[in-house]
This record gives structure tokens, sequence and C-alpha cells, in this order.
DNA sequence: TGTACATCAGTGAACGCGCGTTCACTGATGTAC
DNA sequence: TGTACATCAGTGAACGCGCGTTCACTGATGTAC
């Protein structure tokens, strides 16, 4: 009765209620990702999926649209520490910045449409008008933005790169990042050139760092 | 009774029923921008907007997915047209790139939904896997896409841009365009830097082209 | 020129469905005594 | 140690709504004669 899930839910114990809105958002983060369309995450639905009443999530949530929110709330940090984790791999600052980069693109190629829903909730047109923030730390995904300036910076400070603004090139990568990896996920049909080549490509050109300097840093594929 | 609109529509005489088709499409394109929300388009909603009942949709299309369908068949043209007007205003191959990067700028930034619905359709995830498309020519926005390719080799024949292939600058200075225009519409509070100063960063840098050639030719703010 | 009729462009009512949300409730569990 | 009870985590039924889709239909318009 409780949709196809067969596995019977047990439920939390007395004062541990709050374990259930983590499962709420993973389930609608799977539900996300499974369905590939934003408007199957319906409030019953994610209750199906996380094997809960509907009205459940009202002790959670108030209602669909906070739900979404919170898997966006999770995934910035989730994406922040994918960025952070590849780039500690490496010892060098070229090689750190590559791999950032690349792990930026797994991780919008492995969950697309988590990834998606980070930027492109839309702002209801009658949405009132945002303040522009005044500076990169008060921003969602500042931790990984602010990830890619200090990036570049370390390689502009270890002579590898010349950009003229650390944060004008970051600003300039991100963009073209977060291009490749929507239109690649869109665009299944356009005949991509090689992805570790186009990436060399932007990151020499927009973080102005010597190609060589680049390629010899890619992480040999297994 | 028919929604907001008090404008009584007057059915097409016989023979001209295919008008209502175009109608419906622009309906349902209006009905995109004003509400900012994909899922906001339905069948009846599309209906009401145009000012028939929901019946009448079925004579033109197959269902709800079919509009958008048409939506985007209409979009891909319209953009073409602009960047070929825009870069067609100018004389010369660099203020040609520029001003039909502008154009497509301005385009996603007048009209973000109808922009975004040619790149952010989801492909189900159990959508059958397309074939790569063998060439350029295959794949929706050819024309536009075509149209940058043109206009980085002829900066570069005309000997203002150096770079080592038109065609891979042409791939890297869309994915930045279009994660540009994504991100400034998504991304409203972040720190974004003059708008005429990216753009000319990025295809300066993407089209390898001397930034004073590049920013000279800049059409003066009216 | 007049008229009967076929065709065409849409209408209007109806259906079953999943949705968000409300409400009163249940039953297990921890706690006070 | 035993028991009564308050609390907490979650249920189940119900509501009104807009949706996609179907079906039989209507009435204006062009056409054949």
């Amino acid at each position: 009765m409780a949709g196809m899930s067969s596995t019977t839910r047990t439920r939390n114990r007395r004062g541990e209620g709050e374990r259930l809105r983590g499962e709420i958002v993973s389930a609608a983060a799977d539900l996300l990702e499974a369905t590939g369309d934003e408007g199957a995450v319906t409030l019953r639905a994610v209750a199906r999926r996380a094997g809960i009443t509907a009205p459940s999530i009202y002790a959670h949530f108030d209602g669909r649209e906070a739900i979404l929110e919170a898997v966006v709330a999770d995934t910035f940090p989730a994406l922040a520490g994918r960025l952070r984790a590849a780039s500690e791999a490496e010892d060098d600052p070229v090689a750190r910045l590559r791999a950032g980069c690349a792990a930026y693109l797994a991780f919008a190629s492995e969950q697309p449409q988590r990834y998606r829903v980070l930027f492109q909730r839309r702002p209801a047109p009658d949405a009132p008008k945002l303040e522009q923030a005044e500076s990169v730390e008060d921003i969602a995904g500042a931790e990984a933005f602010g990830w890619l300036v200090e990036a570049i910076r370390d390689c502009a400070e270890a002579g590898h790169s010349t950009t003229p603004s650390p944060l004008d090139s970051a600003v300039q990568l991100w963009v073209a990042l977060h291009g490749y990896a929507t239109l690649r996920a869109a665009a299944n049909d356009f005949p991509w050139p090689d992805a570790d080549a186009l990436l060399d490509a932007l990151i020499s050109r927009l973080a102005y760092i010597d190609p060589p300097d680049l390629s010899k840093r890619r992480r040999r594929s297994p």
C-alpha cells in the first residue's frame, strides 16, 4: 500500500524524530535524480519514497518548496566537499586547480539533476529582487567559489598563472565550467571534443596557465 | 469564463484552422516567460491563454509535451536570427563576433525561460540514448553554433584571432556564454563584474583576440 | 441567384487521477511516582 | 520493581482542485447543384 517499497519502515524512537527530516531530504534528492524532473518531486511522491505518509512531512517542512530548498542547502556543501577532497589529493597548485575543476564536472555529471537544482531554481517573476551581495562570502555556494578563487591565486603566486585578476579569472572559469556541465548533460547529441582537452583549454585560457603545465599534470586515467 | 482574457476570440474561418497552431505555441511561450515555471505550462493553462478550450489543442498537438517541443523548435531560429541581425550590422569581423555574442546574451536575458527551455529540457532517464551527431550540422541549434564558428574563423582569417582551432574556440566560447547566460539569471545575488568587461574577457581569451581589438569595437551604450 | 448540405473549427460536459493540506486519531515509549 | 500517564512519531480518511483526455455535439462557412 505504501508504494513500491515493500520494506516496512520502523518508526523512530522518541526523541529521534529529527532523523526523519534527513530521510525526507535524501528521498527527495533520490527522486529528483531518478526522474530527472523537478515536477515529479511532489510532496506525496517524496513521502512514498521515504516510506511514510504525506502528512508526516509537515512535522519537518512547510511544504514541497521547503523540501527542495533543503536539497539545495545539502548539495552546496557536498559539492564544496568534492572540490576540496579532489584538490587536497594533489601537491602542486596547478594540479590542485585542475583536479578541483575536474571534480566539479564529475559531480555535475554523476548527479546532473541535483547539480541543476543548485542554479536552476527559477526566481519567480514576482519574487522580491534580491540585493546584490556585497562580497563573495555572502552567497550560496560561497565555499565552492571561494575555493576556485584561492586555487587560481595559488597558481599565480607560484608563478604558474599570469592572470591579471584571480577573482575575474575565477568568475570566467566558473561560468565556463557551469556552461559545460549543463550543456554536456543537455546536448547529448552534440559532437563534443575530448573532455580532458576541453577542460584543459578552458583552464589554461581563462586562468592564464601554460597548456603544457596543465596537461602534464593530468591524472592518468586508470 | 475563459480565464482573465476578456477579449472574445473569433474563430478562424474554414481552411485557416492551422493558424491556431501558431497561437497555441506563442501562448505557451508567453506563459512560460510569465510564470517562469515549465510546470505551469499545462495544456489547460495554454488553452486558457490562447482563448480556446482545452480539447481544441488536440487538433494540433498530441499533448502538452508536443507544445513545448514546438516552442523549442520556434526558439532556435529566433535566436539564430538575432545573432545574424546583430552581426550583420557590423563591418569588421571582430565587431561582428562581439555583437553576435552580446546578442546571444541579450536574447537569454530578455527571454530567460524561453532560452532555458532550449537546453534545459531534460532527457528523461529512460529515454533512448541519442547517437552522437556526426557533424555540427546535424544538431538543433546548428545555425546559431555554425554562426559562431564562422565568426571566429573570419576573425582568424583577417588576422585578428590567433586561435589554433576556430571550432574548438567556438565550443569553448559557447559553453562560457551559456554558463554566463544561465548563471546570470539564476544567481542574482552574485556580485557580478561589469557585463561588457566579462564578455570581452571571455571572447578575448577563448577566441584568442587581443583585448584592445575588442574593447575599441564595443558598441557605445546609448 | 438560391438553397441544401458537407465540412471544418471549435465547444461543453464529463471521467478518473494525483495533488496539497486538514484533521482527529493511535499506539509505542519514556518518565514520574 | 511496577504502574499510570504524558508525550511523541507518525497514520488514515477526507476535502476540494486542476489536470489530461474522451466524447458527442454545434454552428458558421464554403461549395455543389
